[in-house]
DNA sequence: AACCATACTTTGTGATCACAAAAATAACTT
DNA sequence: AAGTTATTTTTGTGATCACAAAGTATGGTT
């Protein structure tokens, strides 16, 4: 009595000092970030419970917090499930990317001081050790540290939570899209844009957070990646 | 019994082909939205549930589809309220909008054709005409759905459920600045945009989109307005 | 009168149950 | 054998209940 594809979903340790219902969002979070459900693929309450070991109701309020973030998408039917992607919408969510990730480094810009250029800069090192390691989630992970820690210099800073939708949006693909990096070496725009932040000019840190962005995804959707994706996004749909 | 500030909130008719959280999805979306419930103001489920007449369960899930859009705001204490407006935060506010809607704009540009013009059109006619009876709330929902409509042109757009979280979020005040709007007579930009997309101008889109932007919040957050608002926002958290 | 410990109330969380709508399966007709 | 109807199962929705934690009020002590 499987269902069609099975779904496997990397468990933590549940901490009692946080709710049931968290703990089942920050599940469910990341097995759609590492792109653990297939797009397309129904999502069931009852399967999703007996899965995580816990009553429906959790279930039900993570699935809709992850729906309003874009993250699942809820069909006329009431079901819930990952978004199929196309590479129309593939290049509108970059282009949002770019948009609004470039505006919020150049709204955080004059608030950033020494202590958390400091904290960039160690960030970044991190990211080479990685590099060095070829531990790629770790990566991705920490990447997205940076770009968060760069933006919420800005303490009145109301962007994060739309550009996290993106990035949950963009998830699924970059990690498929990253599992081929490998090959080449990667090059990002960190110091780049760190040396505009030492430099004092706010318009050079937004073009590198531009081409740190382009280039991050460029390589990535060359159209045989990118084709594999849909494919498999339409496939899953069944 | 009754609690701190009383809660008016507009109930309009359940239409049963929508489900019951949908509605009062809808329901508080448009109390948030008209700035019916004061920032700061702690909302309980039972209290809810006994002014809108139904079970605690669909009040739970509109609430977190809310915060989820950061129309409301989860404490640490896990209670939920309007959040609170800074004279900062409101110009953060302003500024992501600009940002991301004068993308939007561009990228619906090359999509927009003549029957979508005119309906665009038709949609600013409608506006003059609401401005003429001074009817205030009808100016802001046709304002929106004027914005929407651009938007929406490019069909693979995915930036407007981020807007929207932005509309969420000003809505209470630019309620209580379009009620000081009689005295000026408005102007908008609409005209400007659309004479853009006539000359196939998308870069003059772009500026028509920021400058309606703009003035139609630099008008409303003269010092005056604005700390009223926030002073508002202060004595109703208590 | 100010402070603190105790009892009481309210509130969010999570589990269970009932029900109607939707899928999936089975049976049947053409 | 393909399509259509009938039956069974699955699924989302919404209501109710139990419980622990947070909040509030109460009462007693210094």
């Amino acid at each position: 009595m499987d269902k069609k594809s099975p779904i496997q979903i990397t468990l933590t340790e549940r901490d009692d000092s946080v709710t049931i219902t968290q703990w089942v969002y920050e599940t469910l979070r990341g097995a759609v970030m590492n792109g653990q459900i297939l797009p397309g693929r129904a999502l069931t309450i009852r399967e999703l419970a007996a899965l995580l070991d816990v009553s429906p109701m959790p279930i039900r309020e993570a699935l809709r917090q992850l729906s309003a973030e874009s993250a699942l998408e809820i069909q006329g039917n009431r079901r819930v499930m990952v978004p199929t992607m196309t590479a129309m919408k593939f290049t509108e969510l970059c282009e949002a990317r770019i948009a609004i990730e470039s505006h919020a480094a150049a709204r955080a810009w004059p608030y950033i001081d020494s202590t958390r250029l400091a904290e960039l800069h160690s960030l970044d090192r991190l990211i080479d050790q990685a590099q060095e390691c070829g531990n790629l989630e770790q990566i991705s992970i920490l990447n997205q540290n940076f770009h968060r820690l760069l933006y919420t210099a800005n303490p009145h800073q109301v962007t994060l939570p739309l550009i996290e939708s993106l990035w949950l949006q963009l998830g699924p693909f970059m990690r498929l899209a990253t599992s081929k990096l490998e090959e080449h070496y990667v090059i990002d725009r960190h110091n780049e844009a760190m040396l505009a932040i030492e430099k004092q000019d706010a318009f050079a840190l937004q073009l590198a957070i531009t081409a740190d962005i382009r280039e991050g995804i460029a390589f990535a959707s060359t159209p045989e990646l990118l084709h594999r994706f849909i494919e498999q996004s339409r496939t899953a749909a069944h």
